[in-house]
DNA sequence: GCTAGCACTCGACTGTAGCGAGTGCCAGTT
DNA sequence: AACTGGCACTCGCTACAGTCGAGTGCTAGC
């Protein structure tokens, strides 16, 4: 059965109150609190239709009711208005951002600046090695058998990994590596690499080089390190009406998962906001969240994702403008660095 | 009053039991459990004068007893036997470190590790800046008048920061002066550089110079940038008989901050551990809490803290054991990297 | 198609009673 | 003098019954 648009009003009120409250809405409030133009019954109807259909439900019989899954979905998709940031949300994101002086920075202060507006948790990939481009890269000898190979991105990010020398090589010959280096890998983005690498240790066919492009292909590219910094866990306490043991320990230890953090951003793009809603989520235990994520990047590429995890019943609208906002600006940051 | 022998065995088996059940312990349950050779009646008189002199109390009229701050502090101090790591959590700290790549990789472990094994939360701090000394520094050019100053300390940590030049400096000069910064700083301590610095600018008498002069001392050197891993906050929710909103925000809220993680640091020496119980704490939000802290480092130097956060219910004997050996084991590791 | 009215449900709250772990004190024993 | 057994007392916890009220579904009427 087609819903008509007083059924989709009643449903969009029923989210909208919810998400203020925290609590289950009745027919009788709902009236109250916007005009609607019918009575409480009309509104019952409604309910019992909506309830139907699986876009609300009741916690008990004699209770308000409480949107679904399914009923945010809708709500998001068809229902919710772009809630534009208020000027002086704008500014605070302009005066945090503005003052960061590397990478690290920039991160933190973005996810700390996220967990801040939202009221949630807040997540922010670094920018992924793999999509990122090198910027160069530097050889330095630790002993006669090892070096320390030092790479850096286009997006500012530093990897450094330890390279054992299968024999005895002479400063000079690391220099000359490193130009060889830098002349053929500076400005290819990182996904390919492997056969100028590979090409690199053909040509030159020396031990010193077999060995680095081992650790080049095998830790830099094939094992993307990725990171991830979080903040507002502390956020998390907001939720009441859950147990400590039951539902909150669940969430903090997925949110220590860097493997699972990282999923939740595989599928961002840049500009529009991904809503992963209850059940739509991969991984079981954060089944009763929400997460709202973006890609950033300078222009519209992606170099990495940013988002907010919080519970179903939050405040879609304005978790999702402010989101892109951080993103924004976030990418604008990284192509002055 | 002096407490005799006996009453230092009540409150030491007080302390026992309420770690390891949690729950107020009365005295018929004391003489039950452990062989104090009297009756129960005599140690509620033992209990009297422990309440006295503020060892222990009673939640509520009718409950047993519960050690205050003091009376860990005593347990501590002198009643705790030290309890050796088990060969089991050994072979564990050995296994889960060994296969670590580089630092960054060393202090996940690490701290992770500490998590799991203390079911607690812990803090690692990465070795400190201004404990370290220069192994090697880079100049990348971005463009004729921007480049990044890469550094790399002893105990492998890399950092870098943008350096704007004030005017546009051809790329020999910057080599020149990269070959001129390793042979004046490699080497010598991250605090007795600034001289070094100074002398060095105050003798090229060069605008880039001057201007990688001011980012190196300002950055680097005065404001030490500190970094902190964390691990183990879903651990947290273990505390039963805590309010979310009430307990369990102000500690999530203080472990977000990076200045209050660094002065539980602040006093670590290597080798022994550092118990703060409760009130003893500096922050009055961790005053619900307990933690253990040491230093760590190649032999007994000290590069950085790591510890464990928790209830001041914890298992202090155990918790002391595994947060040296896992100190012990990053002071190696650090050695070989 | 909407509304008013009504009987019904059921969670939240309140007050009461009984239970039991634990205590402090005192008189008696070693 | 130190310890013990006994006893009256306290008080948090649980169970249970009763009341209240928000909210519902249904039906008859507009």
């Amino acid at each position: 059965m087609a819903l008509d648009d007083r059924k989709l009003d009643v449903l969009r009120a029923i989210v909208e109150d919810y998400v203020a409250t925290q609590e289950p809405v009745g027919s009788k409030m709902l009236v109250e609190r916007h005009s609607l133009g019918v009575s409480p019954a009309t509104v019952r109807n409604d309910m019992a239709v909506l309830e139907e259909e699986g876009y609300i439900r009741q916690p008990h019989t004699s209770a308000g009711r409480v949107p679904t899954d399914r009923g945010y979905r809708l709500f998001v998709d068809r229902l919710s208005k772009v809630k534009p940031l208020s000027p002086a949300e704008r500014r605070a994101i302009e005066r945090f951002l503005i003052g960061a002086v590397d990478l690290d920075d920039v991160v933190h202060r973005a996810v700390r600046l996220l967990a801040q507006l939202t009221r949630q948790v807040a997540v922010v990939q670094y920018p992924s090695l793999s999509r990122s481009s090198v910027r160069h890269l530097e050889l330095v000898p630790v002993s006669t058998t090892r070096l320390l190979l030092v790479m850096i991105t286009d997006t500012g990010r530093v990897e450094q990994r330890v390279v054992e020398l299968p024999e005895p090589t002479p400063v000079e010959d690391i220099e000359t590596l490193t130009r060889h280096l830098n002349e053929k890998l500076v400005g290819a983005k990182l996904v390919d690499t492997p056969p100028l690498v590979q090409a690199l240790a053909d040509q030159l066919a020396q031990p010193a080089m077999n060995a680095l492009a081992v650790v080049l292909l095998e830790t830099l590219v094939e094992r993307h390190e990725e990171r991830i910094a979080l903040a507002g866990t502390a956020n998390l306490t907001r939720y009441n009406g859950l147990d400590l043991a039951g539902s909150l320990r669940p969430i903090l230890e997925a949110l220590e998962e860097e493997v699972i953090l990282l999923k939740l951003f595989d599928e961002v793009k840049a500009g529009s906001a991904l809503v992963r809603i209850g059940d739509e989520n991969e991984y079981a235990d954060l089944r009763t969240t929400s997460v709202v994520s973006t890609g950033y990047g300078p222009g519209s590429t992606v170099v990495g994702g940013l988002g907010v995890l919080g519970p179903t019943r939050m405040d879609y609208p304005g978790t999702i403008a402010t989101v892109r906002a951080v993103a924004r600006y976030v990418g604008d940051l990284l192509t002055q660095h």
